[in-house]
Parts: structure tokens; C-alpha cells; sequence
RNA sequence: GUGGGUGUAGCUCAGUUGGCAGAGCACUGGGUUGUGAUCCCAGGUGUCGCGGGUUCAAGUCCCGUCACUCACCCCA
């Protein structure tokens, strides 16, 4: 039998558990404001094809080629870990035909994704993402709907300290010719070695290197917002005029850069600047082409994914409340053995009838049963003793003020209810 | 993958020139078998990350190793 390691079993590296409540009110705050658009759940596999990735995300990219959890199966088939959630949702939305229904699909997903990296602040190897995918419409109305969804959330959570860039990665017509001329631009730089091996591969992710001596020498490189074909200047323009009708703030960052090689056209990112190092709390954009490139109809695409750690960190760092403090409405305070029994089934009876309840299990004496109840956030207490069972009553304790109050024993859930909703 | 920092109680940490392993918080019980959040008293846990070395003696010094962490990179 496998030995337990020196020190105890520990959770694999790089991967946060969280055992409080905050983590699920940040998720299902983001999650709601996507139902409230109408995008419709859908629950992808966890992995998937490892060729499913390497098309869709791009072979060049960090993730693909360095960041994988890639595994062959007991079939041996080649199978990955899933890194992000856009290139799963247009597999499922071509192998199930939804593209042959009314457009746009609208859709939206959460749930864990895997990359091999360094753990640090807000980098971790399992991470939590929220994301939504609108498909099968090119229309900026809906870029800026994305966006907005995006920033309910963010607000709905109470988040203020953050900020939206935006820019435009142009069009499949005019990027390779704005690429080539980049490239020629960066060639005259003086680089080192591995900066020209990514000019080289991604030269637009140069831009925004974080080194002064590089930023000096691309003060007045070529942007791919100067060298926008006609329609993708229109479309940006577009999503600026909505956005402001949506009242959602932004700032265009002509520098920006994605990991990921499907996005055109829109292209964005939510940044917050308490959370370190790693700032980014959500992206996305436009993606033209991968559809196509996954195999069905030559549809365009727009979504987002939203970093639900990094958002739960984004929420501490402003000192948020994002999940209430009461575990319980009512807490049972039962003394000796008849009063517990009586309160195991009024207990179940309260939360039958929707009322959040709990009760000091165990045999604890008094004192400790009431620091159960305070701890638990309840803001009532039932105790019931002997003396009560006798009288055929309860006391019905408001924890807040201190005030408490007898009631018959046959009317406590009634009585508990007026008390918990009046 | 590269570089820095840190590893002592459940948590946050102190521990002097090497000399009995500590505090606060939290937890449990009691003061008060009929009242919590305040107060008082009591209680307990440590492979001092792990392995080796130096020494009469190592939490402390040396070597190695692992883990965590921050940053680069990259991204959510």
C-alpha cells in the first residue's frame, strides 16, 4: 500500500481550495449577469482532443506549446487538461449543429482550467474561470453586449478599482500586411536574443514589454489601429458608440496583446491594480476564423473569460463583503437529551419550510451551545430545556439585542418564521 | 523555464553571543447544567519543513534537499 507522505497529503501544486463561502458568491455573481443576457449554460468536458487546443489556441502560443497538461489515455489517445474554455465551446456548438438554429448561439460556462506554469499571486495551475461565447453574428452590438456582461458582474460584486482596455487586432485581410510591417520596424531595434525570437514568432507581443529600454525604442512603432482595413475601423468604432450607450467605461490600449492566436478584431482586457503582478481579471475578444479552423461554417465569434480567482482576489483587495456572514437564520440550543430530540425535528421542519437552520449537536452545556449560535451568524436562538417542555414552550432569543421571548412549542416554526421574514 | 525571499502550535509570529520550546489569536472546559458576542480561571497540541555535518550542547552555525511565496516570463 502507498505510503502517506512525510508531512501529510497536500492538494497538487499551484492549486487553491476555498472553503468559505466567498469563492461561489464571486462565481455565481458573474454566472447571473450571463443568464440575465440569455446565455444558456453548457457544461463542456474537462478535457479533451489535445489537436482540439493545439488548432484552436494555436501551436506559437505559450499555452499550447509549453503549458498543456497533455496525457495519453488507456486508449492512447492524446488528450489535454482544458487551458481555456472558447476553443471547447465552438467544438461542442459545430458537433452539435447549434450553428444550424437561430444565431447568435449565446452561451456560457464555468469551471476549472488547467496550465502547467509557475505558481505565483493570482497564477495558479487549476484556475477558475467564468466565460460567455456569442457565435454566429458579426455584429458590434454584440461585442459590446460581451463587454457589458462583463462589467455588471464586476460591478454587481461592488468592484470599483478596475479598468477595461480595448483594442482592435484588425481584420484577416489587413493583419499579416501590419505583421510584416511591425516585423521589419522591430529588426532595426536593438534586441536580445529572446525578445527577437518572439519578434520572430508574435511580434505584436513586443509591444507591450514592460522593459524601459525596449518601450524607448517602440515610443513610435507601427499600431495595428493605424492600419485598420475600412470595415474593421467601422466595427471598432461601432463597439465604442455602444459601449458608451451601455454606459460601460473604457480605455483603448492600441498595445495590448492576447496569448491566445484566434482573436480579431475586438480585442480586450479587465485590469485591476490591487492584485499584483498578475492584473489581468478577465479578456477576451473577437475570433473570426475558428470556426472555420475547428471545422464548421466560416461564423465569427465573441466572448470573454473572467478570472474567478483572481476576481475573489480583486474583491479582498477592496475590502468587499461578497458573501453574507449568516451561515443560518436559527440556531437550537438544546438542554439534555429530551430538548434534543425535540429539536432534531423542529429543526427539520424550520428548514423544510426554507428557513436556514442549525443546531448544537454533541451534548455541549449551555455556554458552549450559545457560542455555537453566535458563531454560527444566526440571528435567532431557540432553547429549550426541561422546564419548557414541561410548559410546553419555547424561548425564542434574538441574538442581536439580546431580547427573547416565549412562545407555545406548537406555534416555534410559525413564530420563527415571522421573526426570520417580518 | 530563470531569479529573490521565507519555512517554529490550527492561524499570525517572537526566540539574544549556540544553553529547559514561547506569546497573541483561535479552540475546549469551568467561573454561571437556563443564556452568546465582554470579563476571569484552567487546558492542550510541536518529527522547530526534511536529511546530513560541526559541537558537551543546534530552532540558532555549515552543506544538501523539499515545500511555500514573490517577481521575470506568460495569462484568467
Amino acid at each position: 500500500m502507498a505510503d502517506i507522505p512525510p508531512g501529510g497529503f497536500v492538494a497538487p501544486k499551484g492549486i487553491p481550495e476555498y472553503v468559505g463561502p466567498d469563492f461561489v458568491a464571486v462565481r455565481d455573481t458573474l454566472v447571473r449577469e450571463a443568464d440575465r443576457a440569455g446565455y444558456a449554460h453548457l457544461e463542456l468536458p474537462v478535457f479533451e482532443d489535445t489537436a482540439l487546443y493545439a488548432r484552436g489556441v494555436g501551436e506559437s502560443t505559450d499555452v499550447v506549446s509549453k503549458e498543456m497538461y497533455s496525457f495519453a489515455d488507456r486508449g492512447g489517445r492524446s488528450v489535454t487538461l482544458r487551458p481555456e474554455g472558447t476553443a471547447g465551446v465552438v467544438r461542442s456548438v459545430i458537433e452539435h449543429g447549434m450553428d444550424r438554429g437561430t444565431l447568435p448561439v449565446k452561451l456560457r460556462y464555468a469551471g476549472p482550467f488547467f496550465r502547467y506554469e509557475r505558481p505565483q499571486a493570482g497564477r495558479y495551475r487549476q484556475l477558475q474561470q467564468v466565460g460567455v461565447e456569442a457565435i454566429g453574428v458579426d455584429d458590434p452590438a454584440l461585442d459590446a453586449e460581451v463587454l457589458a456582461v462583463a462589467d455588471a458582474g464586476f460591478r454587481a460584486l461592488g468592484l470599483t478599482g478596475y479598468r477595461l482596455e480595448l483594442t482592435s487586432l484588425g481584420d484577416a485581410e489587413t493583419r499579416p500586411e501590419y505583421r510584416a510591417t511591425l516585423q521589419r520596424f522591430l529588426e532595426k531595434c536593438d534586441l536580445d536574443e529572446a525578445t527577437r525570437e518572439r519578434a520572430r514568432i508574435n511580434p505584436l507581443r513586443v509591444l507591450d514589454d514592460k522593459r524601459p529600454e525596449v518601450r524607448d525604442q517602440l515610443a513610435d512603432a507601427p499600431l495595428m489601429v493605424d492600419h485598420l482595413s475600412d470595415a474593421a475601423a467601422a466595427h471598432h468604432a461601432k463597439v465604442k458608440q455602444y459601449l458608451d450607450e451601455l454606459g460601460v467605461a473604457y480605455t483603448e490600449n492600441p498595445r495590448m496583446v492576447r496569448g491566445l492566436d484566434y482573436y480579431t478584431k475586438t480585442t480586450f482586457e479587465f485590469v485591476h491594480d490591487g492584485l499584483g503582478s498578475q492584473s489581468g481579471i478577465g479578456g477576451g475578444g473577437r475570433y473570426d476564423g475558428l470556426m472555420a479552423e475547428l471545422g464548421g461554417q466560416a461564423l465569427s465569434g465573441v466572448g470573454f473569460g473572467i478570472g474567478v480567482d483572481r476576481t475573489l482576489l480583486a474583491c479582498r483587495a477592496e475590502g468587499l463583503d461578497v458573501a453574507p456572514a449568516r451561515r443560518v437564520e436559527v440556531f437550537g440550543v438544546p438542554l439534555g437529551e429530551a430538548a434534543k430530540d425535540h429539536l432534531v425535528g423542529l429543526v427539520g421542519q424550520l428548514r423544510r419550510a426554507g428557513i436556514r437552520a442549525d443546531l448544537a449537536y454533541g451534548g455541549r452545556g449551555l455556554k458552549g451551545a450559545m457560542k455555537a449560535a453566535d458563531r454560527s451568524g444566526a440571528r435567532y436562538a431557540l432553547v429549550l430545556g426541561d422546564r419548557d417542555l414541561e410548559a410546553g414552550t419555547i424561548q425564542l432569543k434574538d441574538l442581536g439585542d439580546g431580547s427573547q421571548t416565549e412562545v407555545a412549542l406548537a406555534d416555534a416554526a410559525a413564530a420563527v418564521d415571522r421573526a426570520v421574514h417580518g
